[in-house]
DNA sequence: GATATTGGTAAGTGTGTGCTAACATATGCC
DNA sequence: GGCATATGTTAGCACACACTTACCAATATC
């Protein structure tokens, strides 16, 4: 059910960059919207979409809000590409056993 | 690059719903739009986004056209996600250390 | 307490998008 | 050829959504 969230949340292009940033060290908003084509409220608002999609963490430092990526999320995320994954090999191996045995009938 | 078309396929509910149809077996546009709750041409476009993103593939069958899932999107899609979470754990564990040197200062 | 810094929130706007209905296209069968 | 079946395509519409500007809230500093 969260994994809808975080599939739409990294399906649009600004909230992967925000993403991606925060993979590589954690950031305030303001530093977050340097560097970005968009507003800091536009960031901020990105922001909230990855946390309810529990893609990223808030912690506070003084008046700074500052974001780090959070495990929840991409958990989720990842167990359902796997299942996707794991799913479709085996598919595609009946297929191919289903071939073979078309192909010597006995 | 196409890792972004699939996120944003799998972000809509219909089209992740046609897609888990599919991975339980493959099925003419027909079959599909039976039991979904939007019409025929909604799922023929929804197919046609699942189709550029690399995610399903179609054959045709006399006059119908059968689609089954793809492998070329989802290895895209397992690739990214692996990335990242590979990255989330490396990140969590630098983390972890250096909160243990600061407990033990010497 | 006044002021500055940092961010979240609200209102408004333009574009994207998911949907339906109507039409066009292609294959199979008579 | 003509008709039926199965699907793609187009036009139009309503809604979602990403964005900006203006405003509000909270913390720090003097």
């Amino acid at each position: 059910m969260s994994v809808e969230r975080a599939l739409q949340a990294l399906g649009d292009p600004t909230r992967r960059a925000i993403f991606d940033r925060l993979r590589k060290a954690s950031a305030s908003v303001g530093e977050l919207a340097e560097g970005m084509p968009v507003s800091r409220p536009a960031v901020s608002q990105h922001l909230k979409v990855l946390r309810t999609a529990g893609l990223v963490r808030e912690r506070r430092e003084g008046v700074r809000h500052v974001y780090q990526v959070e495990l929840r999320g991409l958990v989720e995320l990842r167990r359902y590409v796997d299942r996707l994954w794991g799913d479709a090999l085996s598919a595609f191996e009946r297929a191919a056993r289903a071939q073979d045995r078309a192909r010597e009938p006995k």
